[in-house]
DNA sequence: TAGATTGTTAATCGATTAACAATC
DNA sequence: TAGATTGTTAATCGATTAACAATC
């Protein structure tokens, strides 16, 4: 993994978009796609594409495009998608459930390995074959296992006491799905996918949406 | 609703999460708030939050601050909070239950009035006490009832067809939790929540915080 | 009133787009 | 070779930050 630092987090947040656009085309037995075709796919500009890409290095060839399958994966290098992730999830709830299905379905390399609560009806339970643990014994799983994800998917007021646990812990990374602002420390990254902030988006484009379709047709 | 399409959307992304910070200082029991607290805890300067909210109106008072309660208030206008919305969740796989389930807990006027799928076996069970009927009957349900947003929760592969049969009908909002590349129609909005995007770019900040912890080090 | 903090203009910074020489 | 398309520099555009007069 190379030392990307200098590069903007407004070029990485596009990045698994490329990727991910990528598989597309080439399950659909796409070879090779320049920037122009990229740029109507993705809505982006072939120039941004093109600038995005070389912060990373040269992997196109000009006259010809880029090489869709080398690309994808190239891309995941730069992610990181090579190595195998191990994860838990804390919290057994209906979205603690679903992600430790859902996430089955990567084949990326994210392997989810226990799952938490401190509900004593839950514990012992098998979700999609994952054992469900006490939550009480977090810390002792932690010292015996290599885990490098969290995915908090507790409620809202338990999310910075568990994270709390998290510190010092091999955990690397925490996957936040509740509402809350955690204070992580330093040596740990978190990705935040605050839903109600992605429904409130939502509503505010559709009400201004229909102001806009209303203005037309008058 | 007013027309804030002068507004760009960096600035609208930022005003959920604004909101979400005032509600947690007011259940605290803060009554007023600067921007220079605010900016503590949000990450932004001052300077931006006083920027990002002057583009809707003056909502402050100087030598005091902004009162918290009125100015969340006064931001959930603007997203369009004060409406009811209906919506529908397409897909009841673990993911779609779960936001059955999840968007409950929302007071801010969301209701999920059904869940529609295809496997005949989920078919008439109820989830969150929320029916679930046959994808089949999903035009006619669309013609009899009104509904304002499809959350869609299918497999990759289902979700532009199910988005054409939502096209000309009432549903002016898709809510896709599906890694697709959705083509919509003019008259509806798409939000999408694309996972293993937001997974792969926790992983790639993992692997570039480690670098950096060890450059720290060394 | 004096102190604090907003609303807002001007300055800076960064990101996007345009353009084109390099080259496959 | 001629045509196409990249990699990359320069120009433009937009977003963030700084500064301060207005004012509570």
């Amino acid at each position: 993994m190379k030392d990307y630092s200098f590069v903007s987090n407004t070029v990485i947040k596009r990045l698994p978009r490329y990727r991910r656009i990528l598989g597309d085309l080439s399950e659909k037995g796409v070879k090779s796609v320049s920037s122009t075709e990229l740029s109507r796919i993705a809505g982006y500009t072939a120039s941004q594409i093109r600038q995005d890409l070389n912060n990373f290095g040269a992997f196109g060839q000009q006259g010809y495009g880029y090489n869709v399958e080398r690309l994808q994966r190239q891309i995941g290098e730069i992610l990181g998608l090579r190595n195998e992730y191990k994860m838990i999830v804390l919290g057994a709830g209906n979205l603690g459930q679903a992600i430790a299905n859902y996430t089955h379905y990567y084949k990326s390399g994210y392997q989810i390995i226990a799952i938490f609560d401190v509900n004593p009806r839950l514990v012992g339970l098998r979700i999609n074959d994952i054992e469900v643990l006490d939550a009480g014994s977090l810390t002792e799983y932690l010292e015996n296992n290599q885990v490098d994800i969290a995915v908090i998917t507790t409620d809202k007021d338990s999310a910075q006491a568990v994270t709390d646990v998290l510190a010092g812990s091999c955990i690397r990374g925490i996957w936040n799905f509740t509402a809350a602002e955690i204070d992580v420390p330093e040596d740990i990254v978190i990705e935040n996918v605050h839903l109600s902030d992605s429904l409130h988006m939502l509503t505010y484009y559709m009400n201004q949406n229909g102001l806009r379709i209303k203005e037309l047709s008058s």
